[in-house]
DNA sequence: TTGCGAACTGAACGGGTGTTCACCTACCCT
DNA sequence: AGGGTAGGTGAACACCCGTTCAGTTCGCAA
């Protein structure tokens, strides 16, 4: 027996990426052997060959098409007209891309160390590409004094982790629905880089408007650091506001 | 040659777990030969079973070690009094066991499909306990109307994917100093967790206190997320504030 | 000084690795 | 009906894998 019946290469070239995929994200690229892969498949090893020139170039094009597919997803998405609402759609759609194409994402995530140089190159500049495109609203959000935030690259990183955090714990059928993971997720995001109330206020120059005491603010922030620790604050605004506040209005 | 001159036991097995840390974290489990650590210790291969029983537990003793090390630093920390307090410190403490110990931690979180099911419970249930430290003052929190939080336990496990994120940018000698690494990403936690003031009022039940607007608030919050899509809110919640609010009070 | 155990070598075992290649057969086109 | 080629097979190549073990040497205690 040499070719099989029924067999075409539009119908076993998806099906050796998908179990390529499966398995890679399931084991890891170093443990999963192209013979494993193949009877995953139903098909020698030698056939895989048709189908990519070598194991590495099969995850890299798993990696590069995931990446590519994931930019011109948000790039075909709305886009919202303020920084808060681009940074809402940005994290929902993080969230729901990424719940929707785990493996894919676990893949990309876990396997660069196993991308030759050359290939860990490409995958990088796309991964970049796709921060980039958060630490744009991130910035305009910045110049409009919508948000608060102190480092737009370190912010950009912090809030992808987290939100890519959620395949790691997330599973269609448990405690939390889609669309509520999503909601939950984006409120915390919206929330970590809104401008507060009160730094508002000073930034605006409002000398005149009442002064109140909202949790982030520096006469109740970060109690816990030591002495001589970095503050968020640049100096001359760690000093703050004037030390007699009112407590509460209420 | 068969005992080299001056090898000690109290030598030669740190220096295989330094080394099989370093090789496990760089390379994966999977893709690292005994030859090659026993290469990097300048030891034959056989060496190393007078030191481990075999691979697998040699991974799985450089993972356990150093859970329990990072559970028993944090309950060597100092804890604070209140939840935003024990908060800030926890981040602060996360990110420098993290930034400290980049290696070990990228194996912990790496390597876990490389487990035996049997070493695996092991991890995951030292893993657990750290996570449920930080959820124990997410609900501390939470039962003093401190903290604003949908679900203490997806909260914790974004919180940490936030704050584990760290080793995948952060290098020595960078742009940010350590410290101010740690101040900023507190910050974002605590913010992104805190009772806006808008909503503790209405809780308190103080309807003669001014309402003001907040971001974060329902009638402001999540504009992008689609008709019918869930909220952050309680079904009761969303319906929120009496539509009729000052913009703002300045 | 002798002897004994700790520390290690080096070869071997059975098996798995990615990749190549000569060969074969089912299908489509003329 | 028949030929060409797309889509395979299966054996082979050279090498690496984790692990074992008899044998060797060093350091230390007596």
């Amino acid at each position: 027996m040499a070719r099989r019946s029924g067999s075409s290469a539009d119908i076993t070239g998806p099906r050796i990426r998908e179990a390529a995929l499966r398995l890679f994200a399931r084991h890891g690229y170093a443990a999963v052997s192209m013979r494993r892969i193949a009877a995953e498949v139903g098909v020698q090893a030698g056939a895989l060959y048709l189908y990519t020139p070598d194991k590495q170039t099969l995850l890299f094009d798993l990696m590069r098409t995931h990446l590519e597919e994931l930019l011109s997803a948000w790039e075909a998405e709305e886009k919202g007209e303020t920084p808060a609402e681009r940074l809402d759609r940005f994290a929902r759609f993080h969230i729901r891309f990424h719940i929707e194409r785990r493996e894919a994402v676990f893949l990309s995530n876990m396997e660069l160390r196993n991308l030759t140089p050359e290939n860990f190159a490409v995958i990088e500049a796309l991964r970049h590409r796709y921060e980039d495109a958060l630490e744009d609203i991130l910035k305009d959000g910045v110049a409009e004094r919508a948000f608060d935030v102190a480092d737009t690259r370190l912010t950009t990183m912090a809030l992808i982790a987290m939100l890519t955090g959620v395949t790691t714990w997330y599973r269609e059928g448990g405690r939390l629905r889609q669309g509520r993971v999503e909601a939950i997720y984006a409120h915390m995001v919206r929330k970590a880089v809104q401008m507060p109330r009160w730094k508002r206020r000073r930034i605006e120059g409002a000398a005149d408007a009442e002064v109140i005491d909202e949790p982030g603010e520096p006469a109740e922030a970060a109690p816990a650091s030591g002495q001589g620790a970095d503050t968020v604050e640049e100096p001359a605004d760690v000093k703050g506001p004037p030390a007699s506040q009112p407590q509460r209005s209420g």
